[in-house]
DNA sequence: GGGATTTGACCTGT
DNA sequence: ACAGGTCAAATCCC
């Protein structure tokens, strides 16, 4: 097995590729189009990602990974966090961590803030051994005065840098809702945060993401752009996260079998929101469900059964009724089943 | 002025 | 010993 890894990785890149090339060629005003050669792309992401753990695994001399692969998500179930790039990530017991897929889309304008409506602080940037980009640690704003003990990792993928892979650790305690998906996180919008308006909040956000992007982009960059930083023109971008419309199939012991990725990729999709973290889902086992998260708490979910409905569902989305400002759930009209799901929680 | 980010130093787990 | 994670002073930026 482990002698074909590089050649079905090649393989894998060059359909890859192709898939690209074919995404060029596709009418933009295609949302279903274009969200299945997004699909598409990510499975290509998961599967390197799959074969590199592979080859890391027959690298070490531990092979026993315990890391959960749900979808655009990784789950810890804190035995042994083998990292992407064969890292181990220190156990946090009894804290709900997860990791998702955020695409990076280098042609499009910003579409809003890097992370999901809540506040974060950058605390510490680090350079991960055998990964080409570093690692960013945030903490939720609110840690001081509220006690929150959230954070997350961001990282941009060694296999696609396109992705980043953002880690989740621990869930938000403080009072402070996103407003995403209240409709209240718009760019045209003020708000106050920590005294601080929300659009200067926005800007320090927007540049935050810029930044942090140049920097996983290129390591070297963060020292020149520290010199020249106010001459630096920076390719825009906008940030995209993966939904996972159909459950990874879970085998006996609670892990994701890799075959299943292979075989329904017919009707295992994702599409691409702008609106980062509040849509994106770790995939809850056992269910066919369409669901959204924001810090650990399941938001919102539903069964897509075709292209039809996961159109009119994007359409609900990206609707001016998902950006209402007065609404609880704002997506009312829309085919959302907003019965909230069971705490998928992964706590260990 | 004050909050956020940067980054080298230090701490901690393996 | 080493690598990941965190701290905190310096710096940035509004």
């Amino acid at each position: 097995m482990d002698q074909k890894v590089p050649g079905l990785t090649k393989e894998i890149i060059q359909a890859r590729e192709l898939v690209m090339e074919l995404q060029t060629q596709l009418n933009p005003s295609s949302v279903s189009g274009n969200v299945l050669v997004t699909n598409i792309l990510s499975i290509f992401e998961t599967s390197l990602s799959i074969l590199n753990q592979i080859k890391l695994e027959n690298e070490s001399t531990t092979p026993n990974s315990s890391m959960g692969h749900f979808g655009g998500s990784l789950f810890s179930n804190c035995g042994s966090d083998l990292f992407q790039d064969g890292s181990r990530k220190r156990c946090r017991k009894g804290i709900v961590t997860w990791t998702q897929q955020v695409r990076a889309c280098e042609q499009g304008g910003f579409e809003g803030p890097l992370d999901d409506g809540y506040g974060w602080r950058k605390y510490g940037q680090k350079k991960i051994f055998g990964a080409t980009y570093p690692r960013a640690y945030y903490k939720c704003s609110y840690q001081s005065s509220q006690n929150c003990l959230a954070m997350k990792q961001v990282q941009r993928s060694d296999l696609n840098s396109s992705m980043f892979h953002v880690t989740y650790i621990g869930k938000h305690s403080c009072n402070e809702t996103p407003e995403l998906l209240s409709g209240q996180y718009s760019p045209n919008k003020q708000g106050h945060i920590h005294g601080h308006s929300r659009i200067y909040q926005e800007q320090r956000a927007d540049k935050s993401l810029e930044e942090t992007y140049m920097n996983f982009q290129n390591p070297t960059v963060q020292i020149a752009k520290q010199k020249d930083k106010q001459l630096e023109s920076y390719p825009s971008f906008s940030i995209y996260s993966t939904i996972s419309l159909q459950p990874a199939n879970i085998s006996s012991n609670g892990l994701e079998t890799r075959e299943n990725h292979f075989t329904s990729t017919s009707t295992k999709m994702q599409i691409h929101s702008p609106s980062p973290a509040y849509i994106s889902t770790p995939t809850t086992p056992g269910s066919n469900h369409f669901g959204g998260y924001r810090n650990g708490e399941e938001l919102l979910q539903t069964t897509v059964d075709s292209i039809e409905e996961l159109d009119q569902m994007i359409s609900s989305l990206l609707s001016p009724v998902a950006t209402s400002s007065n609404n609880d759930h704002p997506i009312h009209g829309s085919p959302w089943n907003w019965d909230f799901a069971e705490d998928y929680s992964h706590s260990y």
